[in-house]
DNA sequence: TCGATTTGACCAGA
DNA sequence: TCTGGTCAAATCGA
């Protein structure tokens, strides 16, 4: 019973979380996006403002893998010891690893790749027999700096709205998080920065005031160049042992380019 | 030229 | 035996 109620409450704790990490990542294109139309007037302060956003980010990207990562911890760095014995056992020879047994650390739908505030870097692509799109994988980009272990996932799971799910696996000990790091540097010519365009409006069908976001493109992160096709706007997140199908069927009332804010 | 991405090969768990 | 996960050479782009 007491066990049910603290995964209750850490579950609820975690939604929060992700919540206020959408919120900001939101509020991130807003302050790209106002950056960009009144370059002049905001220059000297729309960066600190930027970067404070991102700050954010990358705080509830931390707070959400450590929340996580308490019952798994244990379970990710068996993992990487079996991985460290096969790989040292046989360095010589290609994709020596074990396939990874160890549950993600946590789990994210999304019809955007938001910035999670890490750097990350695609070490591969793998299509699935259970889906019909490509599987990315990703590494942290200090992974070999650092010895970081974090890795993630994004596999697309729906074309139309498009629907990522985003897993993460392992959690960051490369401290980058807290830094400002290259990859999110403030230059106002970045792939990611310039990829964004945000509007707001009224939904006029249900007479909703609520925030529209009208297009939106990104890049999955600030380090990748990936060539991605145009992608709009953030709609759910949901934890690993959550019911998964939900995620398709909330949004067949969304037009590709819109979405509604909950908040 | 260097760093990031792509892609085929390879290994091992299921 | 099949398939997911990873490596590393090849390729691409700034």
């Amino acid at each position: 019973m007491e066990n049910n109620n603290e995964v209750s409450k850490a579950k609820m704790m975690e939604q929060e979380i992700m919540r206020g990490r959408d919120m900001a990542n939101q509020l991130l294109q807003v302050v790209v996006d106002s950056r960009n139309e009144e370059e002049i007037e905001k220059s000297t302060v729309m960066p600190y403002a930027e970067d404070a956003v991102r700050k954010v980010l990358r705080s509830f990207t931390n707070t959400l893998l450590l929340l996580n990562n308490e019952d798994t911890r244990e379970s990710s760095c068996n993992s990487n010891n079996k991985k460290k014995k096969s790989s040292s056992s046989n360095k010589s020879q290609k994709g020596c690893h074990k396939r990874k047994s160890v549950a993600p650390s946590w789990q994210t739908d999304s019809s955007i790749l938001c910035e999670d505030g890490h750097a990350w870097r695609k070490y591969g692509q793998k299509k699935t027999i259970n889906s019909n799109y490509l599987r990315s994988y990703y590494k942290c980009s200090y992974k070999n700096e650092k010895d970081c272990k974090a890795i993630k996932h994004v596999q697309r799971i729906q074309e139309d709205p498009p629907l990522y799910r985003t897993t993460y696996y392992g959690h960051h000990t490369c401290k980058c998080s807290l830094i400002t790091y290259p990859h999110t540097r403030l230059e106002p010519a970045s792939s990611f920065e310039s990829s964004m365009l945000l509007s707001f409006s009224s939904d006029h069908n249900t007479n909703n005031t609520l925030p529209v976001i009208t297009k939106q493109e990104a890049q999955p992160f600030p380090s990748s160049s990936t060539k991605q096709e145009p992608m709009e706007v953030v709609v759910s997140n949901d934890r690993i042992d959550h019911n998964q199908s939900s995620s398709s069927n909330d949004y067949d009332l969304l037009s590709d380019y819109e979405l509604y804010f909950n908040y």
